[in-house]
DNA sequence: TTCTATTGCTCAGTATACTGATTATCAGTA
DNA sequence: TACTGATAATCAGTATACTGAGCAATAGAA
């Protein structure tokens, strides 16, 4: 195990540094300035309107003091609102704004172009199969870091 | 595309997590404290000793800012040394220690246990099969990270 | 109801990664 | 040899991730 090529942590690491440049710039091209991870994060609360930070931490495996700084940024931005929830003051409610429901339509065919470039090095039977394999290995060691997928 | 679990970044960026949490509770197990950033950097150090940090952010596929931190800390830690290059006064050499050859050693099998933890969702042909995917995939991308491998 | 444990959020500190800039040095050319 | 471009290393600044701690609020048990 003395190459570092051959270890699946190693190659794991480049492809996330690849697919997080391949995001960035894709989205450039449509003119925005969004990182996957804001992506991801915005996209879930779409999906979950009135979502609170914990809960949306959970839904999309963020740790919880990342999701604070993300949250901010987006935020800052003008892509969502951040308001006290009234049935539990220690909460924080999220909600998309015009703005940002506008930004996730204009970056969707850049997300999907930015995943279709990751994967360019395999054909068709190759990348559902390389899919199949990562969700099913992801799945397996979830419980093992800080920040595990936790389904509604 | 709405659905970030079917999403290869989103799958990767959670791998990538899983597998530095593992890799350091295996590697605290054994009584060190080293990221695999760090590890990395220094097995490639000890692969090619004398090496200077433009050359070794380049095998190993770090960025060059981020080479002279892991380079700091390693020093610190005292696995490795740092030297002005006698040929080109601007480059700096790195060897590792005796107390770096010895953390490698004594480290070695846990890395090894942590690449096996990590894949322990697939069966031995499914391990092979996405070892086998997820190397051509990171080459297929290599270029488009602003710090691609450069073999020597 | 009161006490305890838990939860939601935040902060301080550390370690990758990156952008973009600077400094010192080197290499190749006119 | 003087100049130009490239290179090695570093720095400042930003964005994830994490550890560990803390505060406020809630929930469940005695």
């Amino acid at each position: 195990m003395d190459s570092y090529d051959v270890m699946p942590g190693h190659l794991v690491r480049r492809l996330q540094q690849a697919a997080v440049a391949i995001f960035q710039a894709e989205v450039a091209r449509a003119g925005y300035d969004m990182t996957p991870v804001q992506y991801a994060a915005l996209t879930a609360v779409r999906v979950n309107p009135g979502i609170d930070q914990a809960t949306l931490a959970g839904l999309i495996a963020y740790d919880r003091t990342t999701i604070t700084g993300v949250v901010d940024r987006l935020a800052q931005k003008g892509f969502l609102t951040r308001k006290p929830s009234k049935t539990d003051r220690r909460a924080r409610i999220l909600q998309v704004t015009e703005s940002g429901h506008k930004a996730l339509r204009e970056i969707q065919p850049a997300v999907e172009q930015a995943q279709h470039i990751m994967l360019r090095g395999l054909d068709d039977a190759e990348s559902q199969e390389f899919m199949r394999l990562l969700a099913k290995t992801v799945g397996a060691v979830n419980e093992l870091s800080r920040a595990p997928l936790k389904a509604i």
